[in-house]
Parts: structure tokens; C-alpha cells; sequence
DNA sequence: CCGAAACACGGTGTCGACAGTCGACACCAG
DNA sequence: CTGGTGTCGACTGTCGACACCGTGTTTCGG
């Protein structure tokens, strides 16, 4: 009865361990805000309603600590990251480096052909943000031509550091709910980017990248700033 | 003695727990050499020599994990973590884009009395490149002022980057074993950028610091691809 | 003699339990 | 009322045990 010959029939199920289940549902919850910055992550209670050991969920609980979704306090557990106005702007101190050392790389190094991939995430883009109200959808699309910007640098170390940016950037937009009133200004401000890229401008590439970034940062931590405030003043 | 009042006599007594403890013996014998890197972590060697049970043990790799000195792969453990020449090339591409950010900020918001306490870090290493022959506090010097610049941009995330290159730095390092012939290079390739820090001339503090870094990069992959070339051969 | 399947072993993945620690609340003296 | 103290519940820190997985070895059919 097993007929199990050299054929493909069944794709190898769900082999994920206990540990990458419980790390995917945390942060989706953080990040769909359900559970909010500054709220305690008990072991127990999420161990008792995954219905899994704590082992599993604590080292899960250290793998979102090193990604920036949680914080952990000795003796105390984890809480949903709180991040704080000043962390947000040297975020965005930090993406700025990142970036712009990214764009020496891509215009040293790439060829023409990694810049069309570029091309694509920035129709991708703008087709996302003419036809959508969707916010996280907009901010997934625009971190999508950053990420692929950075991923054509051909240093993944570049990489890894982008995604933990991303995500802290992420959880601070969740905070903040509704952001851009004009979705087409976000394509208009990345396509200069590309054409400076395609001439390898180094200079008026990452003069552009930093406006724009600039730009991005006054916008988001303008906005995070007052909301903040709000919910201290409470 | 001046009658100290009721306010402080007794100084919080360090509460380390035994992840603190393994992680510190752990990273040490890594950094010192005594793991090499390749070589498998058993979680139950460790613990049984160590005398305390598996979970401590586990949580220090992922922490060490996180840092940059162990690797782990699923369902195979930890193993000390194995850095390639390309990687050590990338980690002075992100080095260098951290440290010239942090000129930046430095230049734009540091006053004058923190470059006086880079001064003091020169004057350290001066010192300790001129008297002795320990290679390793020689590196552990540069380290120091490079750290205490990057610490000096105010942005604490450009330190706990740094201090994951640092690390991984250390460990290249300590494979190639012996590295500098002329110790008095090392000093007097660091005080011009404190000299531009001083004018406050970014383009000049720039380009000086990518140019030592390069020297550096150039030094160190240039014996690390020598060292490890040969140990692939046997 | 050789290849594949069964096996044994050491390892990790997960679990439930117990002791240590923290924070909140009630309690007490002044 | 106020500052300090005792108590308690909930949680984390750590442990030993067991099942499962990966890997090298043995065994068996050809």
C-alpha cells in the first residue's frame, strides 16, 4: 500500500518547529497592533493559550528581543517595545547610513540589470499606491523598494540590519494609524532616485535618498511625536 | 573622610544570574581562543562541565547567537561562528558607513569637551601602542577610541552595532594571531581625525577615517584570506 | 564485494515542576 | 495621614526527564 515511488505528491508539511509558530504569531500581533507597546508578554499566559510549553515561548520571546519587537527586563519578562520619540529619529539616523552606503555599493558594483529590478518594486509601487487606501499596504510597497535597493548593495549584512529597521519603523507607524494624505507624492519621490542610479550619479543619488529620507523622518516622527504626547497626557 | 550621610553606603550588589555567567565564559573562551571557530557547542557538554542545567546554557548561545559569535543551525545546535573573508569584507563596508555617520553627528552636535575625552582615548593608545607588545590590548585600544568616537554621536544604536562588528572583528583577529609590525602606525593614523574633529571639517574628518579604514581592511583581509586559505588546504 | 535498510548513540526540542523574585495590597506604628 | 513592614499571588529562573531527530555504524540481501 505505500505507494510511495519516486513521484512528488505530497510537499513536506509544515516542518516548522514550535519555537518559528510562536515567534510568527507574536509579531503578527504586534504588528497588527493586538498587542500594544509598553503590554507585558507573559509566559505563562501565552504558553497556556498556544497550548504549548514555556520553553518554546520564551525563545521565542529572546528571538523578537534581538529583532526590536520586544524588550526584556531581568527578573521582570517581556513587554511589547515602547520606542521612544529620540529612538525613532536615530532610526532614522541609522537607515540614513545604511541607505546611502547601500547606493555607493549599487552604483559601484550593479549592473544594469539589478537596477531593473529596481524598476519593478517602483511600478509596484505606484501601481500599490494609486489604486489602494491601504495604508500598510503603501508602507510594505515602499519598504519593498528600499529593501530591494539595499538587497543590490550585495552585502547582506546591509540587509539584516534594514529588516530590524523596518520592523521598529513599522511598529512606530502602527502607533501612529493613518499617515500619508498624499499617496502619490511616495512614487514621485522614489523615481529620481532610480533615474540618479541608472546614470551612477553617486552624488545626486544619495543627495536625493537623503531628502527624501529626510522628508520621511520629519513626517513620521512629526506625527508619532503628537500622538505620544496624546497618549502620555492620558 | 567626609561623613558620607544615610544616602550611600551599600552599592546594588550584582544580581547575575547564571545566563549572565555562561555567556561571559562562553564569550571569553571564544575570544581567547580556546573554542575555535567551527567547533560545535554541545549544550549538554557545556552544562555538565559548567554544572548548571541545559536552559541557562541554551539561552546564553541564542544571546551569543544574537551577537554575532555563534552560529545555529536547526535541529543541529550551536557552533562557534565561522566568518568568511567576504563577510569580513562587508562588516568594514557597515563599519564604515556607521563611523562616517557618526563624524557627522559628531562634528554637527558633540562640544568640544567630548572630543577632549577622544583625546584622552588617543593619548591611551599612543601609550599602550608605544610600550607594549600585546597585540591584543594594542586592538583592544584602537577598539576603544573608534568606540568612544562612535559613542560620542549620541545615537546608541550606532553603538550596539559597533560593538557587534567589534566582536566579530576580535574574532577574525584572534585567528590570524599576530597582526601589526609597526605598532607606532596605529596612533598616528588616528590623531589626524581628531585634528578635523577639532576643525570641525567633515569632508576632511571623512575622508581621513575612510582612508584608515581602508588601510585597515586591507591589512586585516588581506592576512585573513592568507590564514584561512591555508587552513582550507590541510 | 557492495548498496541499502535497520540500528544505536548522542544530540536537540519540548515538557511539567519547583524554587527564587517581584510588585501590590493590607497592616501597623507614629 | 504617612512611611515603613509583612504577606501573598503571579511570574520568572532553573531544573531533570523524555521524545524526537540527525549521523555514523552495522547488518543483510544481492
Amino acid at each position: 500500500m505505500p505507494q510511495q515511488s519516486s513521484s512528488i505528491q505530497f510537499q513536506p508539511l509544515g516542518r516548522v518547529g514550535l519555537v518559528d509558530r510562536v515567534v510568527t504569531q507574536l509579531s503578527e500581533a504586534i504588528l497588527q497592533g493586538r498587542l500594544k507597546p509598553g503590554h507585558r508578554l507573559s509566559e505563562s499566559v501565552i504558553a497556556r493559550e498556544m497550548g504549548v510549553s514555556r520553553a518554546p515561548v520564551r525563545e521565542a520571546a529572546r528571538l523578537l528581543e534581538s529583532s526590536g519587537l520586544v524588550a526584556y527586563q531581568p527578573n521582570r519578562g517581556f513587554f511589547v517595545r515602547q520606542i521612544s520619540a529620540k529612538e525613532l529619529e536615530d532610526l532614522y539616523d541609522l537607515r540614513m547610513a545604511i541607505e546611502t552606503a547601500a547606493i555607493s555599493r549599487v552604483i559601484r558594483d550593479a549592473p544594469d540589470d539589478v537596477l531593473d529590478g529596481l524598476q519593478t518594486c517602483l511600478d509596484e509601487l505606484r501601481h500599490v499606491s494609486a489604486a489602494s487606501n491601504n495604508m500598510q499596504a503603501q508602507v510594505q510597497a515602499d519598504m519593498g523598494f528600499h529593501r530591494a535597493l539595499i538587497q543590490a548593495s550585495g552585502n547582506p549584512r546591509f540587509v539584516t540590519i534594514f529588516e530590524q529597521i523596518a520592523r521598529e519603523t513599522e511598529l512606530c507607524i502602527m502607533v501612529i494609524g493613518q499617515l500619508y494624505d498624499d499617496p502619490l507624492w511616495i512614487a514621485d519621490s522614489h523615481a529620481p532616485i532610480l533615474d540618479a542610479l541608472y546614470a551612477r550619479d553617486e552624488t545626486r543619488a544619495i543627495a536625493i535618498l537623503s531628502g527624501h529620507l529626510d522628508q520621511a523622518r520629519r513626517l513620521v516622527t512629526g506625527q508619532f511625536r503628537a500622538l505620544t504626547a496624546l497618549s502620555d497626557a492620558e
